[in-house]
DNA sequence: AATCCTAGTAAGGACTCTTGCCCAAAACGG
DNA sequence: CCGTTTTGGGCAAGAGTCCTTACTAGGATT
């Protein structure tokens, strides 16, 4: 609403953010070159730079140009600005990274995790792969396989929904290794913002189908989590079943016996084989998938839909969905995902963009 | 992505820009309580008021301060910035207004629409009324109860929902009376924006029960329009019909006999008798708009449901359908909608701050 | 009429950004 | 091998913006 006030201060900072940004961008520069790039003038570039310099931000390399004209200093972001870590909590395991400013990863580490783990293995394998990396960490972007609330970045049970990966609060794990805010998001909506990198569309709907069932709604450019972060569970939405009856997308599963035994979690396996014996199969998914999607389509409006998950991306799968919506009253077109390990891949980036923030913050 | 580039001039057009948008909240002001509002210096301000004074944006009003010490000038927005035309169009009738930056309303006109008027009946209303006033405007912002496509502005037509306005292109009626952008949006989105100044929560679903059916999704703070701006065209959403079978959302009131005679409008008078007649109609109704809130629900994660329209504002209603929503998985309170002409209300809310968009930028 | 109080102005200072010029140093060309 | 070209960097001057301080102007109050 209202606007910044004015200053030379804030003339000087943001200066210096154009400087710290170029070379966030592009590792080594010389002042000139800096100065190309934000086309601010050269004088400003020089008294930014040392001013930078001055207060560690920002290091002579000691390598010079070569080529024409005179040798210039290659200036770069200083060592030891910190990293950010990131974690990537599934089923099978905890893999975790640490990165820095210029979006290098500087460590990794992966703890496995067994078939029925209990409540504490999950908590037990973060703080294993944490502890083996470098730190501590000025932030850490977490991706877990189960609904975070939106406040208190807990993992949720909710009724019904298989829990994947128990009752942990990533949060208090980290806290040893990170001096700074732990952001903690669903696995889904980190996929989602990989592939809206990938389709460069603005609203579109990523559909995830693999051991649990979950959505995610971008609209405007951004996952829109809701009130308390669980936009897009599914699991209970009403749809059409084997039979024809109404019934929540979780009991579909149940109804076609391909639940994991004592769970409420898919079994893909048995999955993937039901698919390919019996055509039929395939049908009755999508048009349980296809029920929820067209609430979802109607609700969201989005240019496009995005499969993802193990059987989710199945060809199988995505031409009896595509075929499904294309009969409904708003049909929207049906692609697969296309990112690797989506999950880590967004959740690092946003890792990046934060630990950007803290630097270019501590120039103020 | 990259910072603003820093200069001397941005920085007196900031200065500038917190002069005018002081005297936008109050209208008029002396140089030192510009000053002290703004937390800027007194002569910084009073060099801004000269350079705006000079360039016609702002005037001498002439008034002086009575009181203790020297009096001082008041200044003010200057007369003659222009106006934003204002239209809401539903099925009743248009109502226009202009409002200036100050966001008073300066002229307001009406023009009824018969009940079985035909399609270019709502455009010559719409003229008829943007005639009538003053003009021409700045902008225009306008309401329509149809569906609007986000890209060109203009109504749509979807299968089997009622075409209450008609096909109309706003921005081609308006022309002659706007020189710059005219921004449409369904009345049913105007709605949602207004009630969401009232309740104060960013995550809610607004949804309208009128003669037609509608919904809005408004996520961290703002109405999502989605792709193509027909996000909450709710019309098909399978839900459950009177006999426990499914159904699309628009049959149900077929079924029930509450469509106006060739239309797919619903005859409202007739729902309120039948509702109140009959205890199991209102039930009925209530597992039918439960079942599109539920999905509803399940993708956005509401913290609230607001009910709108004439008889989703009916305390029968929003108490069936609080009940059957408390049944549900994830309960979400629902209460009524509380503002008056609430699509009018947002839209002329909207006019203003483009408006006063538009002048701010003049000042560059 | 003297005093108080507040709006507005003037002067000076501290900064920031830019332009233009010069210098240093490395590669190129004859 | 030496002059020319080319490029990074520094310096000086200048314009512009904001702030602080101190002062003036002009109504009320006493």
């Amino acid at each position: 609403m209202t606007p910044a006030k004015p200053s030379l201060e804030m003339l000087r900072a943001l200066t210096d953010e154009n400087v710290l940004r170029a070379l966030m961008a592009d590792r080594r520069l010389t002042r000139a070159e800096i100065a190309a790039r934000t086309g601010i003038s050269k004088p400003t570039i020089s008294d930014a730079v040392q001013r930078l310099a001055a207060s560690g931000l920002v290091v002579d390399t000691g390598e010079r140009t070569t080529g024409r004209g005179r040798s210039g200093s290659y200036y770069a972001l200083a060592p030891g600005l910190g990293t950010a870590l990131v974690a990537s909590i599934s089923p099978r395991g905890v893999t975790a990274e640490t990165v820095d400013a210029l979006g290098d990863t500087v460590g990794r580490a992966h703890a496995a995790l067994s078939r029925n783990a209990g409540e504490h293995q999950a908590a037990r394998a973060l703080a294993e792969a944490a502890t083996r990396l470098e730190g501590p960490s000025r932030l850490a972007v977490v991706s877990a396989a189960d609904p975070v609330d939106r406040a208190t970045g807990r993992l949720v049970r909710l009724p019904d929904a298989p829990f994947l990966v128990g009752a942990l609060d990533p949060a208090a794990v980290l806290a040893p290794h990170v001096t700074g805010p732990v952001l903690v998001d669903n696995d889904v909506n980190w996929a989602a913002r990989a592939e809206h990198q990938a389709v460069g569309v603005g609203d579109f709907v990523y559909v995830h189908l693999g051991e649990g069932l979950g959505c995610a709604v971008v609209t405007d450019g951004a996952v829109r989590r809701g009130h308390r972060g669980l936009a897009g569970e599914v699991a209970h939405v009403h749809t059409t079943g084997p039979d024809g009856s109404a019934m929540p997308l979780t009991e579909v599963f149940a109804a076609l016996g391909l639940r994991r035994p004592d769970s409420t979690a898919i079994d893909v396996q048995a999955l993937e084989t039901a698919i390919t014996s019996d055509a039929g199969t395939a049908e009755t998914l999508a048009r349980a998938v296809g029920g929820v999607l067209s609430a979802a389509v109607a609700l969201a409006d989005p240019a496009l839909i995005v499969l993802g998950g193990e059987w989710g991306r199945l060809p199988a799968m995505r031409a009896a969905i595509d075929h499904q919506l294309a009969a409904g009253p708003r049909p929207v077109p049906v692609v697969a995902a296309t990112v690797d390990s989506p999950e880590l891949t967004a959740a690092r980036e946003r890792a990046v963009a934060e630990l950007r923030e803290l630097v270019v913050g501590a120039a103020r």
